[in-house]
DNA sequence: CTTCTGACA
DNA sequence: TGTCAGTA
């Protein structure tokens, strides 16, 4: 564990912060951990203390959001790290078989698509028409 | 004054 | 998502 490491998951600045940090209103970023795609640390009075992960989590999730990616397409490509042990894998493994390769192989190449474009202009990529590669 | 949760003319 | 309410 770096030095960096531990101040980068320190618990630092309050919702105001953050907000004008990322561009995103209060409910949004409520909304974004409501989904597990953030896990800010509270404070005594239940306040929320974001790190500076969690503000880079926000800035990419902004960056999903404004290329038309919904939160399904989101938890897809930030690999919202989940249960420890469990059998929700036999699940994936049970699609993965029924799936023709050509559906994943497309799936990953709009993956890469989206992020490379990402820290680039956009892309015309919009909701519906993505939306049918995330189940 | 700022943030939090829950709810919806 | 915005926004209003009633708190802490």
């Amino acid at each position: 564990m770096s030095e960096d490491s531990v101040r980068r998951s320190m618990p630092l600045f309050p919702m105001g912060i953050v907000q004008s940090l990322t561009d995103l209103s209060a409910r949004q970023i409520r909304y974004y951990e409501q989904h597990k795609l953030v896990e800010p640390a509270r404070s005594e009075g239940n306040r929320r203390l974001f790190s500076f992960n969690d503000v880079d989590r926000l800035l990419e999730i902004k960056s999903l959001i404004e290329k038309g990616v919904n939160m399904a397409g989101i938890k897809e490509m930030l690999k919202v790290e989940e249960k420890p042990a469990n059998d929700a894998y036999d699940e994936k493994r049970v699609e993965e078989v029924h799936n023709e390769l050509s559906e994943k192989e497309l799936r990953r190449m709009l993956q890469q698509e989206l992020f490379t474009a990402g820290s680039h202009g956009k892309l015309g990529i919009r909701q519906g028409e993505l939306s049918r590669f995330f189940h």
